[in-house]
RNA sequence: UCCUCUGUAGCUCAGUCGGUAGAGCAGUUGACUGUUAAUCAAUUGGUCGCAGGUUCGAGUCCUGCCGGGGGAGCCA
């Protein structure tokens, strides 16, 4: 049985096996306390040994900070205040010593930064098993969100052919070795590369999901994505996951709906399953985000045009580093204002100028902004990406052209709109962003257990 | 990539005006106590990020490089 199981017991005396390591020891004349933790919870099982345990001496040197044991006793009502119940043990095997001399480990608080250097053992502190905790129950909870709405979940390829969507920097995938690289006198020969041509790792699934979402209606793709920029931010990753749902016979109104209901979904589900865990981040990481969360779960979201927003910002008077002007991109100053100053909850930004979006957004009427919507949240800025997908052919491969893309490379995108085209959106939303927002880690590069950035890859 | 701060004991940090290295925690030893980051006492522990330079003398000043934090851009 784990911890978490057996802390909800009663201590009747019954027998039973705990297997865990050593969070810390605390000696007393009669007795030493050991706290055992297993990661089931982050509670640790108190194991009281008594002085006159036999070999004593022998073992409880051995039972340091980071040691693996399995105890074998009775799980009894414990006679201190921190706990209900605690072993006392009848036999206790030391699998695996840690040299207290060496092991990094403390008891004390270490640095994030620390951590980061000793990502092997960082899942053995009460933040980082909290995290891997959320984390995995985040993401069971995306997959039975989708599910429970009969999403169909797609395996979209994480090596790809197309830099469809042309943002940003792609990792390149072949097999030439790099001192001798095949060129002709046009450059390098990608015919003779494993793929034939060029290939990279992929920085969205949204268009293979597309094809999907124009045969299922409504899919999701959840997978690693990858993106070569150079950013050094505690928000972005090299490689980090994405959630990205594609849905048919749908506006930009009803994903915005998808949207808010999906992250109040996963908020709650985390509220009511890993309450411990959220407590632990209420007091020690950033205080009061269960309340905020929950406030958030229970108010709508607050939904304007960016024209709007732009006005709102103008209005306020507020003095920014980057002026505001209609038709220049919101800045990260501009993003938190609105959502932490005006309206302090999460606010979806809508129909932004189609001039600094992506070539694939649904043009308005009024021939300068697109149905794009960003939805913004206090702390982090932008979380969630997406837009109503221009469905027109005509429009979609004029924007192609306009914007200088080879329209070669998007025939199979621009046949989707010659047959049964129909209204579809989507988004894409950063997982590790939420990790953030639900747990208040400062830094992206604690909520993934390997984080891969600029100029480092560890472990 | 840019701006800015920073790098000193295993960890977190102090180190004044340039004068030869310090605290807390951890480790070790002992005392005390059904303890909760236990407490108290003693004690071990240093290539001051790296490479140059200035100086009688550099942790301290200068230059370059490397690492880390925060902010910005790019974005999710």
């Amino acid at each position: 049985m784990r911890i978490k199981e057996l802390l909800a017991l009663e201590g009747k005396g019954q027998h039973i096996t705990v297997e865990g390591w050593v969070r810390t020891k605390r000696d007393s004349r009669d007795v030493s306390f050991v706290a055992l933790n297993d990661g089931s919870c982050i509670d640790n099982m108190q194991v009281v040994l008594p002085k006159s345990f036999p070999l004593f001496d022998d073992i409880e040197p051995r039972l340091s900070n980071g040691a693996s044991v399995t105890v074998r006793g009775r799980l009894v009502k414990s006679q201190g205040t921190g706990q209900s119940v605690e072993v006392l043990p009848d036999e206790i095997t030391v699998q695996g010593e840690a040299n207290p001399a060496e092991y990094p480990l403390q008891k004390k608080r270490h640095s994030f930064e620390f951590l980061r250097e000793i990502a092997h053992l960082r899942p053995r502190t009460n933040t980082f098993g909290a995290v891997a905790r959320i984390r995995s129950a985040m993401s069971y909870a995306i997959h039975s969100y989708f599910n429970e709405r009969g999403f169909v979940y797609v395996h979209t390829p994480v090596i790809t052919g197309s830099d469809c969507e042309g943002a940003g920097e792609m990792f390149r995938v072949t097999t030439f070795p790099l001192d001798k690289i095949p060129v002709t006198k046009d450059g390098v020969d990608f015919s003779r590369d494993f793929f034939g041509k060029e290939a990279s790792l992929t920085v969205s699934g949204q268009l293979e999901a597309e094809i999907y979402a124009l045969a299922l209606k409504n899919v999701y793709t959840f997978g690693p994505t990858f993106r070569a920029e150079n950013s050094n931010t505690s928000r972005h990753l090299a490689e980090f996951w994405m959630v990205e749902p594609e849905m048919a016979f749908c506006d930009i109104s009803l994903n915005m709906d998808t949207a808010e209901e999906f992250i109040k979904y996963i908020l709650k589900y985390v509220l009511t399953n890993c309450r411990l865990d959220m407590e632990f981040f209420s007091t020690m990481i950033e205080k009061g985000v269960v309340e905020n969360l929950e406030h958030i779960t229970e108010s709508s979201f607050e939904r304007i045009t960016y024209t709007e927003a732009v006005n709102e910002l103008k209005k306020s008077g507020k003095n920014f580093d980057y002026p505001v002007e209609w038709g220049m991109d919101l800045q990260s100053e501009h993003e938190k204002f609105i959502t932490q100053e005006i309206f302090r909850k999460p606010v979806i930004v809508t129909d932004y100028p189609r001039d600094i979006k992506a070539f694939y957004m649904k043009q308005n009427d009024d021939g300068r902004t697109v149905r794009a919507m960003d939805v913004l949240v206090p702390r982090l800025g932008e979380i969630i990406g997406g837009s109503e997908r221009e469905n027109d052919h005509g429009r979609l491969l004029s924007r192609i052209r306009e914007m200088g893309l080879d329209e070669k490379n998007y025939w199979w995108y621009l046949e989707l709109r010659k047959y049964g085209s129909v209204p579809h959106s989507g988004f894409g939303l950063g997982f590790e962003r939420l990790i953030q927002f639900v747990t208040g880690m400062q830094n992206i590069r604690d909520v993934i257990p390997f984080p891969r950035c600029v100029g480092t890859l560890d472990f």
